[in-house]
DNA sequence: ATCGTAGTACGGCGGCTATCGTACGAGGGT
DNA sequence: ACCCTCGTACGATAGCCGCCGTACTACGAT
């Protein structure tokens, strides 16, 4: 198996189909402060950033389990770029599946 | 005190202003099935509902639970009337809060 | 090969929350 | 007066969730 075309193959990330985002998780994962500083920090710089951009007032696991909710929820997309991992907000998945609701919710106070 | 202009005053209902309402409370308390389906059937039948029109699939106590955690959210608003516990939604103060979000919850899958 | 950096996995802990049952209060009808 | 209905208060319980530390893996650089 070539190697060259898995990098950051050792783990694989799991992220929903379009049509398998659901409304209520999506709710769930917005509902916490420091999901919604992540989302809300993803959106402002749009473009991929890598995690320890974000700076998170909480330790690197809690931190891999926010992204983890984030992902499973379809709030945002996932890869890994050398040790980075990259997030990225899947801000079309959202607008298909919810329309409106991330642009009301970035809006928002 | 002419208690004829206090019906139902035995119990007073705390409601949060229309500034004093939050993003987050907002999407925890929308995050949650149970309270969905309240604010899906009171957008449907818009105009206002007496608790026991909603058939929830809980027992009483959990039912004025989650009416409690809608109302402090600032998401409906409650009143007595005779016997009864009506609810409406806080369309307009959510709409000034956070524009398009109930909408797009409501339009949602 | 060794090390450092970035992140994951796992186990544990404390707190929040959804749930219930029971007991109680307030109104309306008979 | 009595009771029935609708809802609240309270206490208990079980599960989830956010948080952490530690141990581990993956990748890149030296």
């Amino acid at each position: 198996m070539s190697k060259a075309s898995q990098v950051g193959a050792g783990r694989r990330l799991h992220h929903p189909d379009r049509d398998e985002i659901r409304l209520e998780p999506v709710l769930s994962a917005l509902a916490d402060p420091i999901r919604l500083r992540i989302v809300r920090t993803l959106a402002r710089g749009h473009g991929d950033m890598s995690c320890v951009a974000f700076d998170l007032p909480v330790s690197k696991s809690t931190s891999t389990h926010h992204f983890r909710v984030l992902r499973e929820a379809g709030v945002i997309h996932q890869y890994y770029e050398g040790t980075s991992r990259m997030s990225r907000l899947r801000e079309e998945d959202l607008e298909a599946r919810m329309p409106g609701l991330l642009a009301a919710i970035l809006g928002a106070s």
